[in-house]
DNA sequence: TTGTCAACCGAAATCGCTTTCGTTTGCGTT
DNA sequence: AACGCAAACGAAAGCGATTTCGGTTGACAA
């Protein structure tokens, strides 16, 4: 079997010396251009590829990143997660950059980790998902020097790095998109406020009616619990309205699939009788019936913005509050979301 | 700040050399207990961690593995990998190894990246799931000498590390529970037969019907695809029999589902008229009504043991096919499963 | 003919840890 | 007293890149 080629192999080939071919790669501009096109062509000739080890022993750097597991395996987060993985993952390793994965199973365990990190360099910088409202681990980072990048925001996070969805841009388009199909009494089951991302919906889908001058009945917000039963009770709740809606925006997948449910236990035919839209994208809503539409962000994107921009500020010293980003989510539509039946009988 | 702590530091300390720090850290035989107390302690004190860059590039080991993620981001797998991941980092984490997730967009791209692995000592074993029934990468790792375990079989892996569940212990298990809840009429929604784990499947209900004597009325064995959909119809059909079922062990939770969708839109209550198994253990299954009662194989578990062993696989140099495990699964009670209705109403 | 200045390239030190050889000590033998 | 042998360490050579600091060229001006 032919033996891993060294930058000395190469140098050999060409009589020139290792540094000179290490330069070459490098793309110094001591050296000229022509060896530097000589250099490569060998280089992948060979099969090149430097010791990542070597390179980082002498470098003084690591080159990976690593995202941290949630250890509550709690609901949620799951298909997306790995999507985001992947997309990170990816993106990395276009630069030469690897992706760890850290699995701390406790909180304890977790601080324990971010001091490893940063007294020894093997890992320069961190992702992770599942911001809390308040959390305590972005002012733990930051005493740490580690640079990091979080999947959603916090209520301390002005001054730290984070890539999140636009949730009140996107509850804007929902509440525009139900408006758009014909739908003038539109409801809003948002979820508990000490979560931003409620807040955040709740913003976009009231500046939505504002936008459109639809009145907002009272009672039409509907705060739930992210759960399944309480979906259900907010959907009775606003059943029980003298002008019940005729869709309703869900703060998630779980809470729309009970306002479904509720639907159903009055008789009453989800996406026809009333619209519901709900948020997450999640598998299950592929299989109630009908089939629920959802908002969906794109997961493997999003990995691979933070994956840049996480090398950026490990590489430009930047500040991090400068990397903050918004992104969009799109309406995925399945069944649930339908004109509203008055239309549909003015029309037959 | 303090500096990072090195060998050398602590040598200085201690007024011995290098060499002898190190090999008393690797419990060399040739440094005298006392000694070795004392390095330790030093060590200790000062937070020292060797630098992994220098030690993998001294030892020409990465001691790192990578878990392949699958390309193809259909369905399922979702929350299993994520604990399956947790699981292998936490275990590798605790021999100081690292774990890497690698994210190809292709099967092409996937190819690519063995390359590149066999060729370059950064990684030095590979995980992956979701192995095809006839999975063409065994091979061509096997060529290219990388070491890997999959996390369930395939018909070429006779002579390959894996770890898998026992599907066929599992439903063996699954159709006594229902036995013992007292159901003696209890059939099968099997996946399709291209599959590996329908056949094991299969065969462990057929034994356990074998084995308690019951028998198995024909049809009561049902192919299903995959979906939803399929699962409906297949509970059609078994519903449709002269004499249809008081209980159902499924493939899936999907198709259970779609089992349970059958019996509602025959008026019939799953989990009382007729009890109803998936098997995934999926998020989905509680917000089903009742929710489903499923299989659940132990995610962090089974990642714990791939990492022990593709370490020892690594290490020892071992056959991989001395590496082979089955794991259980267990049940999941939720609300599908119960006595069936006829010994109820017999004991009132 | 010298000298000067780019343009190019080589030597050697470093990164932090391992590991192979020796070397030194102390002690029991003969 | 001389020798042999363990036990316990130290010196130094890698591992494979990177990078600083000089050293050679050759062209061109003086």
């Amino acid at each position: 079997m032919k033996p891993v080629p060294k930058l000395q192999m190469i140098a050999q080939r060409l009589n020139l010396s290792e540094s000179t071919i290490s330069r070459a790669l490098n793309d110094y501009s001591d050296i000229s251009k022509d060896t530097k096109k000589l250099v490569w062509s060998v280089a992948n000739e060979m099969g090149y590829q430097p010791n990542i080890y070597a390179r980082r022993l002498a470098l003084g750097k690591s080159e990976t990143i690593a995202y941290l597991l949630p250890f509550d395996d709690n609901e949620s987060g799951g298909p997306f997660i790995n999507e985001l993985i992947a997309g990170i993952s990816a993106e990395l390793s276009k630069s030469g950059w690897d992706l760890n994965i850290l699995s701390p199973s406790s909180a304890e365990e977790e601080i324990e980790m971010f001091k490893k990190i940063s007294h020894n360099g093997h890992i320069s910088g961190l992702v992770f998902s599942r911001t809390l409202v308040n959390d305590p681990r972005l002012e733990i980072l930051n005493n740490l020097k580690i640079p990091f990048i979080t999947h959603g925001r916090s209520h301390s996070s002005e001054r730290t790095a984070w890539i999140d969805v636009d949730n009140e841009a996107v509850f804007f388009e929902v509440t525009k998109h139900l408006y758009n199909l014909g739908h003038r009494l539109i409801a809003h089951i948002g979820g508990p406020m000490r979560f931003n991302f409620s807040n955040q919906r709740l913003e976009g889908w009231k500046k939505a009616m504002d936008h459109f001058g639809l009145q907002v009945p009272i009672n039409y917000h509907q705060v739930s619990e992210l759960s399944f039963e309480s979906g259900i009770h907010s959907m009775n709740s606003l059943l029980a309205l003298k002008r019940p809606p005729t869709a309703v925006c869900c703060v998630s997948d779980v809470v729309a699939i009970g306002a479904m449910n509720s639907l159903r236990k009055q008789n009453l035919t989800p996406g026809i009788d009333v619209s519901v839209i709900g948020y997450d994208g999640l598998e299950i809503g592929k299989y109630v019936e009908p089939p629920l539409t959802s908002i969906i962000q794109p997961g493997k994107e999003a990995g691979n913005l933070i994956a840049k921009k996480i090398m950026q500020l490990i590489e430009t010293g930047q500040e991090p509050k400068e990397i903050q980003e918004l992104l969009d989510a799109t309406i995925l539509r399945r069944g649930t979301d339908n004109p509203p039946l008055a239309d549909k009988q003015k029309n037959e």
